[in-house]
DNA sequence: TCCATAGTGAGAATCAGTATCGTTTTGTCC
DNA sequence: GGACAAAACGATACTGATTCTCACTATGGA
């Protein structure tokens, strides 16, 4: 698993991917790219303009379906009904989510690594008899977190 | 856990959820039911709307809010952006979902009892240090199915 | 510097899902 | 069995997240 441990090597990636689609990295997409970067979550799109005012909704959209179809960022569905970004897990490691049902909050975890791959092949039993073949797969906790009144 | 494995004992159960909410258990939602009930995963509402042609949208939605706020129906979104209901967990028993990313089908699964476990003690773990009260979690399996091309 | 191409962003269009409201059905009391 | 009030129905209008459009601007190579 390699993973991307400095921003250079994150911003050389992110670079090379889109080069490799004939796109550019332009000022625009790094400021997109850095707002998911600092989050320990998902964000939705109203999250992403408002930690940013200079992205344009319009803009914000266009840039992030550009950056999920090159593999940069990935585009989630959870609850409720508004997409959440998030830096793909080729870049920043598998994870998974807790999604608050009270406030909608998302936040990353990671289960121990024994653990993630005894599920693992679990999975992949599973999908050989369903003549299933696995790319990916997503676990979430719903619940309440830290800081909603139980 | 106390499933539910008759048809008749599964009507007798929803009559009484909808009874303690002040519900009726009307033609229209039986055949709402009986949609959810013959399916073998989660359907959206243009499929149920399809496999009923008496059901009229409108009705359907609104049937489906009713019967998800008395906890017969659960809404789940998946990867693309229509929602998708089936009969909650409580009646039909805990699984997750092998989400075909090439004909978007949906497709329901189970766990070995074994494997459940082990993996609810870790989520359990994770929750607890991160100060999360779990309610439910979600598994879903993303790839090929069984009738796309690879 | 110039030009072709790619990117931008304000606003219009789309469409799943929700609300409205007059009509129909249901349950109940006589 | 009939009548009335409350609940459910369903055609239609509306809402809001997301996508599309298009005139304008920025970029990078010759």
């Amino acid at each position: 698993m390699s993973e991307i441990d400095t921003d250079e090597a994150l911003d050389d990636e992110i670079t090379a991917m889109l080069r490799n689609a004939d796109q550019r990295y332009t000022s625009g997409r790094r400021r997109l790219v850095d707002v998911l970067r600092k989050s320990d979550g998902p964000l939705t799109i109203t999250q992403i303009v408002a930690a940013d005012r200079s992205l344009p909704q319009s803009t914000a959209y266009r840039n992030l379906t550009i950056l999920e179809e090159v593999g940069v960022v990935a585009r989630i569905v959870t609850h409720d009904d508004f997409a959440r970004y998030e830096l793909a897990e080729h870049l920043t490691g598998h994870h998974h989510h807790l999604i608050c049902s009270s406030c909608g909050s998302v936040t990353d975890f990671s289960l121990d690594g024994g653990v993630e791959t005894g599920l693992d092949k679990a999975l992949h039993k599973v999908a050989e008899q369903a003549g299933f073949t696995i790319e990916a797969h997503t676990l979430d906790l719903i619940g309440t977190c830290k800081s909603c009144p139980k």
